[in-house]
DNA sequence: TTGCTCCTCACGTCACGTGAGGTGGC
DNA sequence: TTGCTCCTCACGTCACGTGAGGTGGC
């Protein structure tokens, strides 16, 4: 990372394991805009970009639509934003937009959970497949 | 289910949770073809056709293309063939192929793991956001 | 005849992948 | 000057969603 604080594109791709083009169409949608570019039109990022992007990163699992991240990341921002900048009534509509993603969050986590659970079985049905055919799994291995 | 012990396509979705045009697009691809269809062209599929869609829908969160999901079909299919329509080296092959799905899916379910784990991290940490802001998640419900 | 279920196009969508052709900056 | 990294189109892909307009069968 260069002096400046600012990193391109590759080590932005790099820290979060997301593609360049992943990066991009970030961008494109309006999700997570570089902070600045270079005279030559480079992109440049800050940590707090990258943040950003690790948030990204770990709503898409959850199977929540860009959109929806988006939402919640304009939320938080706004939450963080200095108290004269937002009245009473709007911050309480935002903390409870913020609850609903946590109540989501979660409910997706236990579907996970199921999943992981069948996927198991699933495994499970192979091995036995396996069995079957006289072919242990891990038999000449 | 009619005393043929054909069903039509919505009974198939009922049963496996399926969308009316997810099933059709898997006969699309070739990856589901109903047994037969009504002199009207209505699709009808067996108790193998569903059982054969609900391994489709076991390997989608495993993040299996339709195309690897296929192909393990295909090679069930061949195994439980008798043997006389198999020779031996063939059958070994099918095997190992076999193997390595298993193989995948059990990586798979590994990957799933580490999902839920970092979805329920960040669960918290919206749990001491919500914390943080003075509105404790749970409040007010 | 009326409903409900099914049919086939065919275009749209979401989240990118993948070149093509060109430029920046150490 | 050479490499490596980055840039902008722009078309392609995967797995469907979503009408439009029409028909089957109890």
């Amino acid at each position: 990372m260069p002096p400046s604080g600012l990193m391109q594109i590759g080590e932005v791709a790099e820290r979060t394991g997301l593609s360049l083009r992943t990066i991009r169409y970030y961008e494109e949608v309006g999700i997570v805009v570089p902070a600045a570019r270079s005279q030559g039109g480079f992109r440049l990022y800050t940590d707090a970009d990258v943040a950003r992007l690790r948030v990204v990163k770990r709503m898409k699992p959850l199977d929540f639509s860009l959109e929806q991240t988006r939402e919640l990341l304009d939320v938080l921002d706004r939450l963080a934003a200095e108290p004269p900048g937002i009245d009473a009534e709007e911050r309480l509509r935002l903390v409870a937009t913020l609850r609903d993603f946590h109540d989501g969050v979660r409910a997706r986590a236990t579907a996970l959970e199921a999943q992981l659970r069948t996927a198991r079985e699933f495994a499970a049905e192979l091995t036995e497949h396996l069995a079957v055919l006289g072919q242990p799994a891990g038999a000449g291995r």
